[in-house]
Order: C-alpha cells, then structure tokens, then sequence
DNA sequence: ATACTCTCTATTGTCGACAGATCAGCTTGA
DNA sequence: TCAAGCTGATCTGTCGACAATAGAGAGTAT
C-alpha cells in the first residue's frame, strides 16, 4: 500500500481533482481495503500535498458512497456487505433498463454498428479461448458503458458511469468474481442488441432487465451458497 | 439575497455540513438564481465563515448537480433547460418504478395502511377545496417520500431524496409549476396504492412508472406550447 | 481486581495568508 | 479606428498554523 494508483498520471489542473481520481482507483481496487480509515495527516502527506485539498477529495469519495465521514471521528473506507451489492443490482436493473430503451429511440445507426461490432468480437474471444473469462468481463463493461452512453441522458450517464459503477467494480475486486456464465451473457447482449437495431425501446428494456436480473440471481445464489464470503 | 435560508438553524456538528445545507435550499429555491457565479470571498464573508468549510460545501453541491465547477474560473448555480427536466424525469420513472415494485413486497402491514389514510386525508382536502393547488403538490412529495422510503433499498431512497429530488424542486420553484391535473394524479396513486396493498410488485412498478410518465407528458405539453417559458 | 476519572496526545475542523491564473481596462501601434 | 499587447486587480488553488474535540492511557478509589 505504497503507490496509491499511480496510474493518474494525466496533469489534471487541480490536485484535488486529481486526488480524487487517484483516491477512487486504489478505494475501488481494493488497495485501500474496506472498513479501513483514512487519516488525513498520513493521507496527504504520502501524497504529498497538503490536507486542504484532500479533504475536497474526500468530500467528492462520500459523495460517491465510496468512504463514510463521520463528524470529528474521521473518513472511513465504506464496508462491502451482501445486501449493499443486490440495491445496487436492482438499481441498475432500473436505470440501465431506461437507458436501453432510451438507446433504441435515440443511438446512431453508427453507434449500433459499433455495438454489432463489438458483439462479435466478443463471440470471437469466446470462441478462442471460453477460460479466459477476464476479458469477457472487461468486455461486458465495455458493452454496458456503450449503451448507457447511447442513451444520450446526460445525467443517467453520470449516475451509472461516476457512482454506481465504480461501486461495483469495488465489489468485483473485493471477492474476485470471475464470471461463470459469459455463454448466457452473450445470448442476452445479443438479444439486447437485436432489440435495439430494431428500434424496439420496450423490449430493449425488458432484455437489459432480464440480463441484470438474471446477473444479480446468480450473485445471491453464489452468496446463498458461499455462507463465508472471503 | 441577503438572508441564504437562515431556516436551517439546527446545529450541525460542523459548519461545512450546515453551509451545504443553506446553500441548497437557497439554490434550490431560487434565492440564488440559475446560472450567477458564486463568488468564494464574497459568499464566505456573507456566511461569517473562512474559505475552508465554504469549498467543502461547494464540492458536495458539485456532485448533487447543483453546481458547475470550473477549474480556475468559480462555480456558477446550474442553468436549468428543458431537456435536463425531461432527464429528471425519465430517471425518476424508471427508479420510482423500482421503489414501488419494492415497496409492494417489503413494506410493513403498518406502512401500508398509513399509506391509505394519507391518499384518504388527500382526497378529503381535494373535495374541500379543490382550487388550493399547493397542499396537494406537498402531498404529492410526501406520498412519493413514503413509497420510495418503504422501498427499503438505502442507496434507492439516497439517489431520490438526496439528490433528484433537489434538482426536481428547483424546477419547480424557478417556473412555479402549478398542477392542473391534481385529480387525474390522486387516482393514479390509488391504483399505485391499491396494487401495493396487494404485494403486487409488478403492477406497483407499472402503474408509478404510468404515473410519472403521465406528468413528464403533461410538462412536455406545457414545455412546447410555452416557447418561453417566463 | 475493577471501575471511574483525569490528563495527555493525536486527529479533525477552521482560519488566515501566499502563489498562480484569469479577466478587465488601458496603452500603443498600424 | 481597430487590433494586439501590457498591466493591474481580483479570484481560485494551495499551504501551514491554531483551536476544539475524541480517544488512549495512567492513576486512584472502592
């Protein structure tokens, strides 16, 4: 726990900015674990700034649900539990169902191309090699952000892309969730997808519904299953 | 413009806390009107507060879309548009209809029946005097509150009343949005009531979204009839 | 031995001050 | 007359320092 994402390496104007975005990718990578506290003095002075700017970040994390701040008690990473991943699945079932139907009413001819594309790239992948499932899932994202982008909705995009997302990537690497259903999630992208070429919002809706559901089906049974989480 | 919502008198532990809260309702109520720069000397001086606290706040209102920041040239109280109404209403569409769906397979007996005696006390005020349009719209609010609230899912009710609630009450208070379909609207949230009552989850969800698409339309028809809007 | 209290330390909350940047107005040149 | 450059002032971004609060630990009384 030395670096702090040092991947930020992108001269944003501001430290606090920066800050914030260094501060999410190691919260959400799990290189600050969950449950831990963030003192501000050792904080900032490993990052080598002072705390002014920190404590803007660290307004920016709560905001996001990504550290919990208690008056004169201090910033705490938040806690990962069982029931906090399935509000987030619902949810997303919610909002990036309106964002498929959304996108079946307003996305580019090109942008649909761009989706077909990126489906059958993935069909390839899968093809090659069905045990590497890393790159299906970084795919999956990939396939998901476009959609939501594709809805056009400003601030559908910012909910689902600034906050809920990188909560669930969180949970991703807290207990490495390596998919086990990339052939299913693959028919339901593709059904997706079909329903959204065909400029049909309602059904595009109900199949990024089910897609989710089902998603968030398979996690509860895998926590039913697994009583001891780590 | 001199008094920033002194309603707020609680003492709130810190005074970022307590600024924010000022400074939304006064955002969101107009008394700060869209678009003016909020100048950081001269807000924290009218305040009696540092600089400190006062940025702090303004970082929590950037991320409740409340206001714009730009690096190096201040923060200015968002521009309200048609179109980002519209947005507000999609997403409350979709996550309302979730909350409903939950509300109707969560919520207490107890819930459920204050539920009823609310819509009953609203339809008794509508019969008495059905020209005093505003205790209806607070009405409004508080049964959208109660639902979303016996949806149960924390991060559900913080999206809605944290944050898009703000943002959809600003609207209403720059073009006093008076409604003319208070009776149209009470018996959409009987059905809504109803289909909760019976743990209908679906239909719950169903009928809010009818609900709160029914009143993006009506605004929609304002919106196009009245090119401007003042 | 245990519980209570007091003190002391470390951390958070707040403030004032300095450095860099942006913008308005003026000057100067063509 | 107009455009470009310069200059001054104001504001934002950042920093270090002070005050207030919470927590740990020692000490004492029962």
């Amino acid at each position: 726990m030395t670096a702090i994402a040092e991947t930020h390496t992108e001269e944003t104007s501001t430290i606090a900015d920066r800050v914030f975005g260094q501060l999410r990718q190691a919260i959400v990578e799990g290189e600050i674990p969950p449950g831990s506290k963030i003192s501000e003095p050792e904080m900032a002075s490993r990052l080598g700034i002072s705390r002014g700017p920190l404590r803007e970040a660290m307004r920016r994390l709560e905001s996001t649900n990504l550290v919990e701040r208690r008056p004169n008690l201090g910033a705490r990473v938040i806690t990962l539990s069982n029931d906090q991943l399935i509000e987030i699945y619902l949810i997303r079932e919610a909002l990036e169902g309106m964002a498929a139907r959304l996108a079946a009413e307003r996305m580019s001819d090109a942008g649909i191309a761009d989706l077909k594309a990126l489906l059958e790239q993935h069909r390839q992948e899968i093809k090659r090699d069905s045990w590497r499932a890393y790159y299906q899932k970084e795919g999956d994202l990939d396939f998901h952000y476009r959609i939501i982008q594709g809805s056009g909705n400003q601030r559908l995009i910012g909910l689902l892309c600034n906050d809920l997302y990188h909560s669930a990537r969180m949970y991703r690497c807290k207990f490495g969730m390596v998919s086990d259903r990339t052939r299913d999630a693959l028919r339901e992208h593709e059904l997706i997808v079909d329903a959204i070429a065909e400029r049909d919002g309602e059904l595009a809706e109900s199949m990024m519904r089910r897609h989710i559901r089902a998603s968030r089906r398979n996690v509860e049974r895998r926590l039913a299953t697994e009583t001891t989480i780590q």
